[in-house]
DNA sequence: CCCTTCAACGCACGATCGGTCGTTCGCCGG
DNA sequence: CCGGCGAACGACCGATCGTGCGTTGAAGGG
């Protein structure tokens, strides 16, 4: 308990500030990174502009630590549940499942954070286009490195290009993750899911 | 010349909207259509806020009218081309090669209009949502529309799903469109022309 | 030559933006 | 019990937002 500061009910300890960078990433796939502001954002949570701005140095520092909230949410509702899967094919298609069943459940109300955030921001340089650009090509590796390890278990052919597999796996799941919503149709997702496990057949 | 009002250069006739207009649907691409401000508008032009403004009635329209100008380069710049191509699945490609060259040209600095608008307006319902729905559906029914040409001249299977082959054929378009500006990188949109013509290779 | 027309203007409005104060108030350690 | 720490507050800053109003000036028709 020497280094431990305060582990009483006062010490909310950031949890107040986990709070708002929550409700920071559900609104930012609605009204975007800059479109979210500091007002609305206040008001969401039920607190002052003031008292809300006082946990961060700027707004630059706030659309970065939403991003970091974004990645642990996506990391326990996509990621983690894809990963459980066995290693090959199977976990190849469980991390689409997982991706297109957050975007289903609405995890975030406008459907992938980083989808969102990059389309917002994939011509707007610095820190915070950067730090998407991390994210988006650690994603992509997760699934071409799914997509080796199935290659190493002789599920998909030795000739095939993983990274171009990796390509239009991805591809899927965002084409069917930007049509959703705009229609309303779920069908959309099951062309995703079909799309992704045929091309994976495919490539056998 | 009865209903012709004035052919003199004094009637310049829509021609100061339609730069403002094309201006408009450049910059929405880059700051989105509703971060797209008046003032911004109206300095990238050359002209005073209220001297823009009294072409429109309101943001609205603007935005509507600027949806109707990106339509209009879209068909002569992708669609156009696209559909001088022989039918079957030549046209199809060069439907998908004429939307990956406007990227990579950056007719619109980023990326695809409807790529850009639709990821910023799919949840967030009105008649801006609406118009844009309209145009995403006409682009799928004419990819859906060149593949069905293509096999009833006997270049793709009769048994495949064109709506299916439709998606993922646009999904990978939209994946290239996302990724290629975020990293720079023109491999990514042959990617997605290899990604297509295979797709529809395997689907012969 | 005047008179209409109209694009474009300057200016101003209420609201909201990101951001900075000084202040209040409840908790906790001494 | 008291002093201090920190979270939250209301008020305010200059800038910019969308949107009106009244005017100016040049061009065209009678």
């Amino acid at each position: 308990m020497a280094t431990t500061p305060t582990p009483s009910r006062r010490r909310a300890d950031g949890e107040r500030r986990q709070a708002i960078l929550e409700e920071a990433a559900r609104l930012a796939t609605v009204e975007g990174l800059e479109g979210l502001s500091i007002g609305r954002l206040a008001s969401a949570v039920g607190m002052s502009k003031s008292g809300l701005y006082a946990h961060f140095k700027s707004k630059l520092e706030l659309q970065l630590a939403t991003i970091e909230t974004a990645d642990t949410v996506f990391r326990s509702e996509v990621v983690g549940p894809g990963l459980a899967a066995p290693a090959g094919t199977a976990r190849v298609l469980a991390l689409c499942d997982a991706f297109l069943s957050h975007v289903e459940r609405r995890t975030f109300p406008g459907g992938c954070f980083f989808a969102a955030v990059a389309a917002e921001m994939n011509v707007r340089p610095g820190p915070v286009r950067d730090r998407i650009g991390e994210f988006v090509g650690g994603w992509m590796g997760a699934i071409e490195g799914g997509i080796r390890e199935a290659q190493s278990l002789g599920e998909i052919s030795a000739g095939a290009d993983p990274s171009q597999l990796a390509f239009e796996t991805n591809a899927m799941l965002i084409g069917a993750n930007l049509a959703f919503p705009l229609f309303g149709d779920p069908g959309i997702l099951e062309r995703a899911r079909v799309g992704v496990r045929e091309r994976l057949r495919g490539a056998a």
